[in-house]
RNA sequence: GGGGUCGUAGUUCAAUCUGGUUAGAGCGCCGGCCUGUCACGCCGGAGGUUGCGAGUUCGAGUCUCGUCGACCCCGCCA
């Protein structure tokens, strides 16, 4: 029947048909989402990425066309030919927007059977993520993976008509490219043509984009893969998305007011939600006081409190010893917690000792007094002035941690997360942005005995501070900046170097050679010196941005074929071995003890 | 590299703590009935190497060890 049969090319969609269309011929095409046999009476649902629209199959108006719908299973793609006519009054659905018409068939089509799917392809689907990864191509029929698939899409658009309406010209980068130090472990790609030779995918196409500021495109942007072959989390990938931009004759602000309007029209475009610009800029120093973090979560309070000098005198060794240790003692207070049960205080005493603190001084607000192990070295005074600094009530728990400055504010930060999470202070419906910056330039890296770039090599110190590179390296800021949104941080930049003797010293500082300098980057320090332009530029993690927009706790919501925490592709069994032929044209001997067998 | 949670029917889970008869339920699937359903309804049925391997035991889904896999976190991710 199907093979004889005239193609049947679909005139509507499963989501536009309504009552004007009533008493109009169609044909529609599309997956059977579900069959409802009446025994007298057939209603089919077909289902396209427009929506679904019910099918009838009345034998009074068509035995044949009703006999041939008893075929029918779900996930059989068909094309349907019938009449749109309206539904009887008490028969409309108002949950569907095709939900007061329907199609009375007259003429099937199957283009393909199916077999009983894994998972059935609804909405509120609770079939595992392994499941669902293995058939990718069944759970990307469900509308609500197809809805974050088409966010990130139109966020992509997004993107680019700003860009373009901005003067920012789009340009492709090499994905095939040098392997360079610092920063990430590189994908490496052999080439034939020169054995023993490697490519590297890029992590970021960042010496491109400077080196296209050379060459005068002072706008550019490109939505661009990046690889890092590094531990994957719910947020990572090895292979991810990242809108890349640079310009060219820009200090920080000019950067930043580009990036807001952007952020401006992301939220006008997607959701017609205006955004309150200028955003907020905090400097690095004070988000760890405050928050304990440098991405923090702003739509929720619980703001960290240093109180080392209020609590200095005591006759308690915890304190002095954190002082007479240059450290701090700081802490956050819980509204309600001088109800928490020993046990719950223990559980946050046991997440501060897992981020690696010592543990938690907690002090009950009763009676306007301070109660706790604590609290019989303070003074009255002292204990006012502690409840006074953190604005303490009856009742709330004031949780103190001492110690070494960056591991206090450190797990502060992490009680004041796990706090928020537990506590339901974060209100959802807000969107949280704000700007980090004055980072350090430098930051120590005790394995490598050696400082290293907090953002990358080429990220250019403040002026002012370029004295202190020789002497105090780590005291140095950059001039970088990291936009955050409700504690994620999506995008990070900087203002680059665009001098070779400031770029050398830096290499120096990093412990980079000349001579590896030369080899590595003797490109762009080469580039440097034919008039390389003041320029600086930024790049967001798409998959993140997309991920929260669209309110998945994943990127792997908004990536159409992720891979799973250990980096592996279920569904097509990336990676996998290749055969001897193949290595020996590369010039390439695997030694490996035991090369895993692939599952089937 | 380290820590944690999980792995039982096609699928989501129960039975595991406290070892003991034939490993249950919802959904799906198969068959029957049903002309206004839309998560249709009703009746019946099939469906299991309890991830894999070893050990303890008279006896293991259950206890122990190993291993594989998924997920979350730390390290790592300029």
């Amino acid at each position: 029947m199907t093979e004889s049969q005239k193609y049947l090319s679909r005139t509507h969609t499963c989501g536009e048909l309504n009552e004007n269309h009533t008493g109009k011929k169609v044909t529609l095409s599309g997956w059977v989402d579900r069959r409802r046999d009446h025994g007298g009476l057939i209603f089919i649902d077909l289902r396209d990425r427009y929506g679904k629209t019910q099918l009838v199959f009345n034998p009074q108006r068509n035995r044949e066309m009703y006999e041939s719908a008893k075929e029918l299973k779900p996930e059989y793609v068909i094309a349907i030919e019938g009449i749109v006519q309206k539904r009887p009054e008490d028969a409309l659905n108002p949950n569907l927007a095709t939900g007061k018409i329907e199609v009375s068939a007259e003429n099937l089509q199957i283009f393909n059977e199916a077999k009983t799917p894994p998972f059935q392809i609804t909405d509120n689907n609770d079939a595992s993520e392994e499941l669902r990864l293995k058939y990718r191509y069944l759970d990307l029929r469900r509308s609500e993976m197809q809805r974050n698939i088409i966010l990130r899409h139109r966020l992509s658009q997004v993107v680019r008509n700003y860009f373009n309406s901005q003067n920012f010209i789009e340009i492709e980068t090499p994905v095939l490219m040098k392997s360079t130090p610092e920063g990430a472990r590189d994908f490496l790609v052999p080439s034939r043509l020169h054995k023993g030779r490697f490519y590297a995918l890029p992590q970021s196409p960042q010496t491109y984009k400077q080196l296209l500021m050379v060459a005068g495109f002072d706008r550019y942007f490109q939505i661009t893969r990046c690889f890092r072959d590094e531990d994957l989390r719910a947020d990572r990938q090895p292979e991810f998305t990242q809108i890349d931009v640079e310009m060219s004759f820009v200090d920080e602000n000019a950067v930043l007011a580009v990036m807001e309007n952007l952020m401006s029209a992301v939220y006008k475009e997607l959701f017609n939600i205006n955004l309150q610009t200028p955003l907020p800029r905090i400097g690095y120093r004070e988000t760890i006081t405050r928050y304990g973090i440098d991405r923090p979560d702003l739509r929720f309070g619980l703001e960290i409190q240093t109180v080392t000098g209020l609590v200095s005198g005591t006759e308690f060794r915890v304190f002095n010893d954190a002082i007479a240790g240059d450290g701090v003692i700081a802490g956050l207070s819980v509204p309600g917690g001088a109800e928490f049960s020993r046990k719950q205080v223990d559980e946050l005493n046991r997440i501060v000792q897992e981020a690696g603190g010592k543990g938690l001084l907690p002090l009950k607000v009763k009676e306007g007094k301070l109660q706790g192990g604590a609290a019989k070295f303070l003074s009255e005074t002292q204990m006012q002035k502690l409840t006074g600094q953190f604005s303490a009530n009856e009742d709330d728990l004031i949780l103190l941690a001492a110690g070494e400055t960056d591991l206090t504010y450190k797990v502060l930060g992490v009680l004041r997360t796990h706090l928020g999470n537990q506590l339901n202070l974060i209100d959802r419906s807000r969107n949280e942005l704000l700007w980090v910056v004055d980072f350090p330039l430098l930051e120590y890296d005790e394995e490598e005995g050696r400082y290293v770039a907090m953002h990358h090599p080429f990220t250019s110190p403040k002026p002012e501070d370029i004295p202190l590179m020789g002497t105090d390296p780590g005291a140095v800021r950059a001039r970088a900046y990291d936009l955050v949104l409700n504690g994620t941080e999506i995008a990070g930049g900087s203002i680059r170097i665009h001098r070779r003797d400031l770029q050398q010293k830096m290499f120096k500082l990093l412990g980079i050679g000349e001579e590896e300098a030369k080899e590595k980057f003797g490109f762009l320090m080469e580039a440097f010196e034919y008039g390389a332009p003041p320029h600086g530029g930024i790049a967001f993690g798409f998959d993140r941005l997309a991920m929260i927009l669209a309110g998945r706790k994943s990127i792997r919501d908004v990536i159409a074929f992720p891979k799973t925490t250990s980096a592996i592709s279920l569904m097509d069994g990336a990676p996998s071995s290749v055969d001897e032929k193949q290595l020996a044209e590369l010039g390439l001997k695997i030694d490996v003890p035991e090369i895993e067998k692939e599952n089937e």
